[in-house]
DNA sequence: ATAGTTCATCGCAAATATACGATTAATATT
DNA sequence: AATATTAATCGTATATTTGCGATGAACTAT
């Protein structure tokens, strides 16, 4: 067969929108925003007293919350101080609500 | 410090929400949710067909958006026709709609 | 019965994700 | 300068994901 060197082009919105979505693929993650949420705003070190993880571990969900864009940091030293991104939440929402606006309710077919 | 045996107790939501989002967080699966909507429905081959992977790789991302619930497949011999599950669709529109919904504009911080 | 079609599953390899403890970097305090 | 605090990063182990080709199962058509 061999039909691929699979290199598929995707549209930014296809890999824009996965991004965020594989972002928000871990429950941990998820329990992070939503403290965030409830707070506003919240240090690491809040995070470490009411998860069960250890640090470096939620230190990286929140590299990871940062490279997908869904939050941001500002250095209060010698914290950090963690809140929701704004514009690529916003951005986030657009996008899902995009993807799901699909209103396959009206098309029956199986 | 060994602070966990790392056994979290999320709450449904959260599982059931990061259990989409994981699904979603692929480009390749969200072009085939994308072809399946235009179609309303399609079989296994139209994908393969349009897509440059084997076909066992998109059997494989069309299993894992069924065991997210996000398809479902009817057989219709010797080929499955494939659709959104509407109410998982629904299900999951209305969990992240409630994860957008905190309107973070509001509340500025940094 | 035999052969053909369609698609799932198996077995494997490579890449990525998840978790940890230990270390390092940055800054504040003494 | 020396110490303490906070959080990122490093190194490592394990698990999961992603991809492939090959095989197998289910059903049709000959």
């Amino acid at each position: 067969m061999n039909k691929t060197l699979q290199h598929i082009e995707y549209s930014e919105e296809s890999k824009e929108l996965a991004r965020y979505a594989k972002a928000l693929g871990h429950p941990v993650r998820l329990v992070i925003l939503k403290h965030l949420s409830n707070q506003s705003c919240c240090y690491t070190g809040d995070l470490v007293d009411v998860l069960p993880l250890a640090q470096s571990t939620i230190s990286q969900h929140l590299k990871e919350l940062k490279d997908a864009g869904l939050i941001e940091g500002e250095v209060n030293p010698p914290k950090i101080r963690y809140c929701i991104h704004q514009e690529s939440w916003q951005k986030a929402k657009e996008l899902f609500d995009t993807l799901f606006k699909q209103d396959f309710g009206g098309i029956q077919c199986c």
